[in-house]
DNA sequence: ATTGAAATTTCGTATGGCTAACTATATTCC
DNA sequence: GGAATATAGTTAGCCATACGAAATTTCAAT
């Protein structure tokens, strides 16, 4: 079998590992894996308009406006709306909100983290630069797509330059 | 930066290039990703049940019933009542359910098949060993590998704004 | 033969996603 | 200054996906 075919199988994995595991950890928390984001991002961010956090997560506008009416209601989160420019909406979160994200932890982290960490020096090294590489592989078919671009570690380069 | 750290952003990244292009596939071919996903299998083993196909995705079979409906409605997969045990249904693809894989083009596949095999080979080896280290550390606790592409519901993140 | 388990479907409901249309505010430009 | 345009957000309506609970049919074991 060819590796680029290796290399699907793995990923198909990673992706059906993360994906059930949100959602189990979803189910735990009594939120879903979406609202879990909107909340994390609202946190890291401390505030947040809808529209960066619609494009942050590739979602319309109006997709975030029902996500955010759910946090909302679930007291997480609250609406303030901007002094500087009236038309903007402030999104923070509330300190239930906070606790909610301190009991829902990352999907990916608890387990992938812990064991990722007991992982010796040169092999963390490597996942690192691996993973680094299929990701810009994979994004490299995304540019049009992708309206969040981050800055420094993007490495688009292709092979054979 | 912990390398655990970095490689959850990567993999984030990677999580979130594949989400988009699971929409745009689905826009391009006129189905979703997750009936795609449910061609997929069906294709591959030839016939299947609900329940497996469920239990392969993930999903519960009340899901699956509605995702096959729609799959019937289209005329992609037929039922037929199982001979050997009567209470199974067995699904399996119509010719124009092939033609419609066929027909699913495939750009970031290609792009990230294409760009893979361009790297070295050594690299393309440790690329290989490395998803399969992570996919294992993911799928720590989990039964069974998806050996099919996950373009369902996957969250998205990306590290700054 | 009865009882219990298994596979599927049906039903009701919630979530997530989209587009289009609308309100309100800002900006631009004559 | 005021009309035209642009931007931010919400509302409304649609569809796909997901679940649990209950119903149905069939199989299996007592």
């Amino acid at each position: 079998m060819k590796r680029s075919e290796l290399s699907l199988i793995a990923l198909r994995r990673i992706l059906r590992a993360t994906e059930l595991y949100g959602r189990e950890l979803a189910r735990a928390a009594g939120l879903t894996a979406v609202q879990i984001r909107v909340l994390q991002i609202v946190a890291e961010t401390g505030q947040s308009t809808p529209k960066t956090i619609a494009t942050r997560m590739g979602v319309s506008q109006a997709t975030m406006t029902t996500l955010i009416d759910r946090l909302v209601a679930k007291g997480l989160v609250d609406r303030r709306r901007s002094e500087a420019d009236r038309r903007q909406m402030n999104i923070a979160i509330t300190p239930e909100g906070r606790a909610a994200i301190d009991r829902a932890p990352d999907p990916l982290h608890d387990r992938y983290v812990t064991a990722f960490e007991k992982l010796p020096d040169y092999e963390q090294a490597m996942l690192v630069a691996a993973l680094e590489r299929v990701a810009a592989l994979l994004d490299a078919g995304h540019l049009d797509a992708a309206p969040v671009l981050d800055l420094g570690d993007i490495r688009k380069t292709l092979p054979e330059e």
